[in-house]
DNA sequence: ACCTGAACACCGTTCAAGT
DNA sequence: ACCTGAACACCGTTCAAGT
């Protein structure tokens, strides 16, 4: 992944602490200041410049880690369920996920876009991967795009956490679902 | 809608200009500081407290005019086009006003969810007028909640402003309207 | 090599003082 | 009534100095 150039241990003991209490002040809230995680990390402000040259890149490194879960859902989820399952599955759980690390995605989306490439890669190769899977199904209409689907699924992280958010997101996933199948072969 | 107790004419002059103002600089950049936007106004700094007596209640006044026309333009398109046209341009439009003032929907969409509350209802009202015209003509499935669709919406406001966004918008609402019209009684 | 904390230029917000 | 700008407590970021 990000290029490993062998710190010294104590170098990568702060580094990893680093990334630890900053997930969990970003977890808690968006605009968690640099200075506070510093504190909380035991280390000096300019410790963390030097493993994150800018606050953007360490919210991107804690995103990172979080994006690598969902995405390696999805092919669990396909290996146990029926495509079009397996997609409403994966939706509902980056539901749950958005809202139990609100703050986090409240963070993420304050990113410039272009920033976030790789992880977006990673999502979209997901999304991909479920799409495909229904399509060869014949469950849904061919030919939809992951870029669109992801646009389309971006209220999933918008949702209130105070609630019923899983009630919101079950039907927001229907509509959604919906319009895939629309046209779908086998139907 | 506000209340308006009656002003000096030099404190509704500086209020309209503070405004306005802020309605440019937010803008061209979603994180305009308030100091510069009461130097740009030609006030000093506590009038546009005196006005606004936080950030977010200075971002949500300009929101709040924004609004107003998206909301206004849902009426006009239902007179002269078909329901499912009139939601089809009026998507379309969200979109574009969205891309226009990219600033602006960052803006909001860094406030906390809560407080734009009045904002929220007005368009939801614009939702509920399109979708309850489409489902009397029998162009969608009937008994979609305008919350939902608003939520299924939000990625119109997340698009990249450089490039093909037009064609993005347009695949998306299709996908979006797809999913309306499966199971309308009409088709 | 890696770390530290004081220092810099900002930010949103407040407040004593002016007319 | 309404306005002003200096002042306050922060923020992200940098840098000279330490081991």
């Amino acid at each position: 992944m990000t290029e490993t150039p062998v710190l010294r241990s104590n170098a990568r003991r702060n580094r990893d602490r680093i990334l630890e209490v900053a997930h969990e002040a970003l977890t808690a809230s968006a605009d968690a200041s640099l200075n506070s995680i510093a504190k909380s990390a035991g280390v000096g402000i300019a410790t963390v410049y030097r493993h994150f040259p800018t606050r953007e890149e360490l919210v991107l490194a804690v995103y990172r880690m979080e994006v690598a879960q969902v995405v390696d859902l999805a092919p669990e989820l396909l290996e146990r369920s029926a495509p079009i399952d397996a997609l409403r599955d994966w939706l509902l759980r980056v539901a749950r996920y958005g809202m139990t690390k609100h703050g986090l995605a409240a963070a993420m989306g304050a990113l410039r876009e272009g920033c976030a490439d790789e992880a977006r890669g990673k999502i979209l190769g997901a999304i991909e991967l479920l799409l495909r899977a229904c399509e060869d199904a014949g469950a849904i209409r061919p030919g939809v795009r992951a870029d669109d689907f992801l646009l389309a699924m971006t209220g999933l992280f918008r949702m209130d956490p105070a609630g019923d958010w899983e009630e919101q997101a079950r039907r927001l996933i229907d509509l959604l679902v919906t319009g895939l199948e629309a046209g779908a072969p086998r139907r």
